[in-house]
DNA sequence: CTGTTAGCGCATTCAC
DNA sequence: GTGAATGCGCTAACAG
């Protein structure tokens, strides 16, 4: 509540040496640094920061914009970007899109009106075209936004080779798809590559498009209903995280031995893939790691440290379980 | 980039008026007010938001403190505050205390410097006194902190005693309870009620007390493999969601039919426990309504709306799932 | 109806 | 070494 002139006052001294003398910056002699500290801890001063904000233009606060938070995925992925965040001094503000680009172009705008240094979306409903206007830093998750904004997601293509190298070993002949319908993200690479290695050893691989921005556990269930009950002679199951969760438990309460009859492989391997019995069978992508470097590809630009790359693409493994 | 008072020069008008036009705050001709359009147009005017948040001291942002995003609870929790508070025109600022009470302590201090409006603490490691001194708004979710400090939660010894009731009904004669270790949040209060019930009945009660801010898979799942090598012959498992997962997991790893051989009773009833099979029996919170009861307690200080109610709890219910 | 002025609280010149 | 003055960009009160 108290202002840095009143401490200026109450020490007997002006504006200015109280600033140094808090902030460090500048010389103060010993003593009149002395009674500006009593001063300051007699008042209770604190500084405030929305003038700093003003005067630095700036805030240390990064905006992050994800689909929906409650996605295992997306929680994990701001949870690690938070704590990044954090050890380099910055703030996080969180936007869950639930599908509406509305509120992407409103966080979009929040950047230019200087509410927050940076943005790291990994929310794809509003056009390119919409960041490309953008000046100021953007970092883009797995999805290509132009030259102008960085890139960085994980090895979608090595993905779907790996998934379909499980489905190979398994002698799997008639597979289903779950896939994303946007071809815009990198995550389309995977079932492109999955479908291609398939196919090319004479697999039959069927495919259920699902909108990409439904997240909901409702949905994904509805729709391993549906797969099962039209295709019950399917013996694979390859999609994210949820679909092929969604698509064991369908399977487990008709009786389908897993893995015998089945093999189902899902994408991420976040926690609740580890929830399960048996254990899914999954391709993992390293949350921290893409964490940590979507916060320090943006930071140097936001800090102009240096130049970023524009793409990144990071290693993915297959979590081990017992699914396929 | 361009500033109100360039936007005020292009239009050949004062500041002032381009304020008042901009905000619809005040009277303007029409034909000045076309003017000073097509100006902020041109130089693409953007009205910077520091200089307002400072004029204002009020930034429109609420600190959101969890001690685990990735906890389905928390990330469910901090999504539908989002929502809610999007809502109402506030952003969100979130933060991750895993279990480092100084973050907490961190994220008050930004209350004081003017960088957030108020405050919906859900973390519980700082002492209550850290909170007592703020005067700014906050709320407390699951944890008394004074009479000062609206304090809102579920109904826990009423959950505790539906889960108690599942086990009598299944005619449980050995029960494991697993608890957190803190007293001092609500949360407790299911424990003691959840034995209080059974051993009024002539059950056995076992406890097993966790590390109130562990909330890792891997911490649960190592708890749950000794708690069944400890303890072979226990029929009835409560705790929390996770905690109950694990027990899950564990049981169907070693062969042990659920719900035949033992019931097990999660509690909050998120999306995970869904996903098992069986699913999961548990006592739902509602999360959604304590997002939305959170935020407007909160909001009725930050605008001083009304006097805010001290304590708020909410019902639970049971998920019935196939547990127990 | 509109232009001018005075802060919001702080940090940084520049004289002294 | 230190104090006074200037400005960050905007809003609101006050003259005109």
């Amino acid at each position: 509540m108290a202002s840095i002139r009143e401490v200026a006052q109450e020490a007997g001294v002006g504006v200015g040496t109280v600033s140094r003398a808090l902030n460090g910056s500048g010389y103060v002699s010993p003593e009149t640094r002395k009674k500006i500290e009593k001063a300051a801890k007699k008042l209770k001063y604190t500084p405030n920061e929305l003038a700093r904000n003003l005067y630095h233009n700036k805030t240390g606060i990064v905006g992050v914009i994800v689909p929906d938070l409650e996605h295992p995925f997306f929680s994990a992925l701001v949870k690690h970007i938070e704590m990044e965040l954090y050890e380099q001094g910055y703030k996080t503000m969180i936007c869950n899109t639930v599908g509406i680009s509305r509120r992407e172009q409103e966080y979009l705008d929040m950047l230019e009106r200087n509410m927050v240094d940076g943005i790291i979306t990994a929310s794809h409903g509003l056009e390119v075209e919409e960041y490309r206007k953008q000046v100021k830093p953007i970092v883009s998750i797995d999805r290509d936004l132009g030259a102008q904004i960085p890139l960085i997601g994980c090895d979608h293509a090595k993905g779907g080779k790996l998934a379909a190298e499980l489905m190979l070993k398994a002698q799997r002949k008639k597979v289903f798809l779950v896939s994303g319908i946007s071809p815009k993200v990198m995550a389309n690479d995977r079932y492109v590559t999955f479908m291609k290695v398939l196919e090319e050893n004479g697999v039959t691989v069927l495919q259920e498009v699902m909108e990409w921005n439904i997240f909901s556990w409702d949905a994904h269930y509805h729709m391993a209903e549906e797969i099962f009950r039209l295709h019950p002679d399917i013996d694979g199951i390859f999609g994210g995280d949820l679909a092929a969760l969604a698509c064991l438990n369908a399977a487990q309460r008709r009786g389908i031995r897993i893995p015998e009859d089945i093999s189902i492989v899902g994408f991420d391997a976040m926690t609740p893939s580890n929830m399960v019995y048996p254990q899914l069978t999954a391709i993992r992508q390293n949350v921290e790691l893409l964490a940590e470097v979507s916060v320090n590809t943006l930071l140097d630009m936001v800090e102009q440290r240096k130049n970023v790359p524009h793409r990144l693409i990071l290693d993915v493994e297959i979590q081990r379980g017992g699914t396929a």
